[in-house]
DNA sequence: TGTACATCAGTGAACGCGCGTTCACTGATGTAC
DNA sequence: TGTACATCAGTGAACGCGCGTTCACTGATGTAC
């Protein structure tokens, strides 16, 4: 008997909890983290309200796995663009450019999926219930911003007196550049603007990680 | 007669659009954007919810008087913030403490008022439907970090070539930080690994604006 | 100064909605014998 | 291999809630004369 994740058995639908976490998260993509309810997911799936509770504790938790959904998701995307990236000769503009192009890559992906980039930064359900050191490293998202990070110290780019919390202020800089764009004063700003303004905005955060050539810069641009 | 903002007068009340819309100012401090409610509101003026309709078009008029409410508090405290510094001999290292403390008060504010910094920040009913234009100038938080900025300039420590976007740059980076740790993966950092990364942060941004030497460095810590 | 009256800011009741959640239940599944 | 039965994953109906918004209305206000 086919039991694959999308077998439908009629009375027993047979991979409920997995369809309603991406039921949610489809949700999420189309009308961000407030649209995620156990009654939509449910009636997208094509059952019962009570059923989803057979699954998950409540709405909270069926909100929480649309999160971590959400959360894969972008790193999914940011680990396929760094590797479609063709080499580069010079390791330190290697890893600058990596640098510049995941945080162009984590921007993009706020902008062409708001929903599910809000929902990953919605209030309540913390993504890190699980293991919070394991996390830091595996995460996609904030994993390769480290491993980036690691391969600017191992390139003597990076001072490694100056690699602890680097991964937070870089991810700041870009975090915020992504929600003050989709979210803030910035949404309204043209496009060029913006395209201008995450470009001077990685520029400054190189600078401030390490010793910047003027040609190395110029190689960046 | 008392004609004065806060003046009831029975039947008609006087000053009831702005009652209103300091309730529902009140609701954002207290519960965050999803509080603000038209119903809430009036509840919470002691009014009829139908009378809020003579003063707001609907919901999302109601709530985009908040969110203006919210940014002008966020400003207000940056500003008192920063006029309760001390002076400092060294005009460079004047403006760059300015900076700093300016990134602190607004990561501050969005820590202990998390609704309304949320609210500031929501999605929907820009802030800024007004002049785009004498907003970038006049909106005190956004307004305070270009007088910084040029400042920075002034004070020969931050390049005019360098100059251009460079508020957007700052303010993401500081807005990131407040961000990601309110309700991003950094929420349950413990508190002195957040300061850390503020400081670590402030400082690569303050290194990738200008060149920084090791005793302003140290003059800064 | 006094009064008729137009204007306007409120009331009170009601609508329809979608939500989270719980209840007693029933149909399907698979296991022990 | 066949069957009785415990288990479990669903159903269907209902609850109470707070919301946004609209209706016809009424009480207060202030102005023209």
């Amino acid at each position: 008997m086919d039991l694959s994740a999308t077998a439908k058995r009629g009375y027993h639908h047979g991979d409920l909890r997995n369809a309603l976490a991406e039921a949610a998260t489809k949700l999420a993509k189309d009308g961000g983290p407030g649209s995620v309810t156990v009654r939509a997911a449910a009636r997208s799936v094509g059952v019962t309200p009570t059923a989803a509770y057979r699954h998950f504790a409540g709405h909270e938790d069926l909100l929480a796995a649309a999160k971590e959904q959400c959360m894969q998701r972008l790193g999914e995307v940011m680990h396929r663009k760094l590797t479609e990236l063709p080499p580069c000769g010079n390791r330190v503009q290697h890893a600058l450019r990596n640098m510049l192009a995941a945080g162009r890559a984590y921007i993009q992906f706020a902008m062409e999926e708001p929903g599910i980039f809000r929902t990953c930064f919605s209030q309540g359900g913390s993504v890190l219930d699980k293991e919070p050191a394991e996390y830091i490293g595996q995460t996609n998202a904030f994993g390769i911003l480290v491993g980036l990070l690691d391969e600017l110290v191992a390139a003597g780019y990076l001072a490694p007196e100056r690699r602890p919390m680097a991964e937070i202020a870089a991810w700041s800089t870009v975090h915020g550049l992504a929600h003050l764009m989709l979210d803030g004063p910035l949404r309204d700003v043209p496009d060029e603007a913006k395209a201008e303004a995450i470009t001077r905005a990685g520029l400054i955060m190189v600078r401030g990680l390490g010793e910047l050539t003027p040609e190395m810069e110029a190689g960046l641009l």
